[in-house]
Parts: structure tokens; sequence; C-alpha cells
DNA sequence: AAATTTGTTTAGAGAAGTTCTAAACTGTTG
DNA sequence: CAACAGTTTAGAACTTCTCTAAACAAATTT
């Protein structure tokens, strides 16, 4: 039985990079259609040029960094800093929120519902709020 | 008019390190001290670094690091991660949350009352939370 | 108080993650 | 199909942090 791919939605993908100024570059395109593919989840850049490198899609480590500051910018993705040493993109852009295992130093998502916050301070003045993260650290009893 | 030091309250720190098992050394007295005398603040391994050269305290980079890591699971210092590169460590360990600057990659305090969560979810069977973190993130207007 | 032991500091090397550089390349525009 | 502007790349460079092993200092024993 033939294995039959289900076409996925990578035209909004594409949309979005025009919009940001980006071409379609053999390397973005396919680094799109991976994290698209992908579905909700975390990685590091060296997790995902071992990702592309294992789907025969050959891009050096600087574009991966390229692409991936690029991607957050123009909003397909997002950067967290759990831990020192090395950053993760998460390719789940809506609000949401994150466990991170301390021992295995990886990071799973909590449902914006999930975390009711009854109360924030202002802003300093003269700033505004970015972004509210909350991130759950746990480890293993 | 001679100016009159204050005394400060050194002796639970050094018995923190009697406790913690770590010899009351020169460098982590005068680090011990340092901190102490700073009052609530966050600062990288560098910073620390620069202000006791400044101080005239002579400790080495990697003393620093280890005095930090020392003092952080002694539980006088907590460590923060906040943007990639660098690690912050917070001389304020009571329970709180912080601000974080993008602009200046600088934090600061919220006292714990001024974040209300009002749920959480359960951590993961077989963890257990360690703390939970709420940075919220701000940009100058 | 010397000798011994154990823990600590240090300079410098090394590791890991990320960014930079400048030359080759590719997509776009006229 | 030029010409141009943006992109990719290998490799060097940079930053932060850790490791190594030798010198050193605090604690303990004699
Ligand atoms: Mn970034
Ligand atoms: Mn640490
Ligand atoms: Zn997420
Ligand atoms: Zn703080």
């Amino acid at each position: 039985m033939a294995s039959i791919q289900k076409s996925r939605p990578y035209a909004p993908v594409l949309d979005r990079l025009k919009q940001a100024g980006l071409r379609p570059t053999r390397q973005r395109i396919a680094l799109a259609k991976l994290l698209c593919d992908a579905g909700d989840c975390h990685f590091t850049a060296e997790q995902l040029h071992a990702k592309a490198a294992a789907a025969g899609v050959r891009v050096s480590l600087a574009t991966i960094y390229n692409t991936l500051h690029q991607f957050t910018h123009a909003g397909l993705l997002r950067e967290i800093v759990v831990s020192p040493g090395s950053s993760y993109f998460d390719t789940n852009i809506s609000d949401h929120h994150h466990f991170f295992f301390e021992g295995r130093g990886e990071l799973s998502d909590i449902a914006g519902d999930d975390v009711v916050i009854a109360s924030l301070p202002q802003p300093p003045s003269g700033t505004t709020v970015d972004r509210v993260d909350v991130v759950i650290r746990v480890k293993n009893i």
C-alpha cells in the first residue's frame, strides 16, 4: 500500500516570509516545511541542524541560526531561554507557558488557560509589556 | 568628620558557609561581604568579577564561578536565566518575580505578592515543582 | 607548632554555543 | 539576460563557562 503524504498548508508560512521581506530560498522553504510538519515542539539550533541533515536538507549551521532569528522576528517562532548555554525555539506561537524538566533539559507546553494570573504589577513607566513568561521548573521525585 | 562604617551582620552568611561545608577562605569571605553589602541585586559572573577588582579583592574568574555556584547551592543566591549567553545571580532569595528590560538586559524585582497566580496545572507525574518563575519582559515604548 | 591531610585557588587551556567575515551563490528586477 | 541586492557558506572568531593540574591555605593530627 503506497503511503500518501497528506498535503500541508505551507502557503501561509511562505506568505509570512514574503511579508517579512525574506526571499523564499531553498533553505528557508525546507526549514519552514520541517518546522511546519513537526507540530508544536521545542528545539535548539543544533537539534534543527541535525533534523535537517537527517531529512537530507543540506544547510549550514550559520543559516540555521540566521533562519531561526528571522522566523522569530517574523512571528513564526518564539525563542525561549530557560537554561544557560543554549536557546530553545518554539513552534507553538500561541499564548502559553512551560514546564521545564531540569534533569532532562526539556520543555513541555502548558495551555494558556491552565495558568491563571489574577494580578500583575504595572510595567515601569516608559515601558510596555512584551510578554509574560511563566516557567514551572520541575524535577524528578 | 570620620566616616563610620556601619557594621553588617556577616555572621549569618559565614555560618551558612560553614553549614555547607565550605571553608571560610579569603576569597569567599570577601565575596560574601561584597554581596551582603550590595543589597538586593542581579549580576553576572563578569560583573561580580569587575566589582571585586574595583574593591581591591583579587579573585580569579574561575573562583567567581565556583563561588557563585556554591553560594547558590547553599541557598545564599539564586540563579536566573532570562537571556541567552549568560546567567544572572540574585542576592534576593525571597519568593519574588522579575521584570526583564529587553533593551538593557537588566532585571528588577517584583515582590512575590504583586504577582497573584490563581491557578497552576499539576506537575507531570513523577515530578515535583522546584520553582515557578514569572518573568515580565518589557521594552521601551 | 610542625607535619599531614584535605579543600581551595589559579592561570591557562579547553569546550560549547553563537556570531562574524568575506567570498561564492541565488533570487529578483529591469 | 544583465545587473543588483539579498543569501548562504566555511571557517575563524568571540563569549561564556568549565576543566586541569599545580601551587596554596585551612583544618586536623601528632
Ligand atoms: Mn535571538
Ligand atoms: Mn549553575
Ligand atoms: Zn511551547
Ligand atoms: Zn530578584
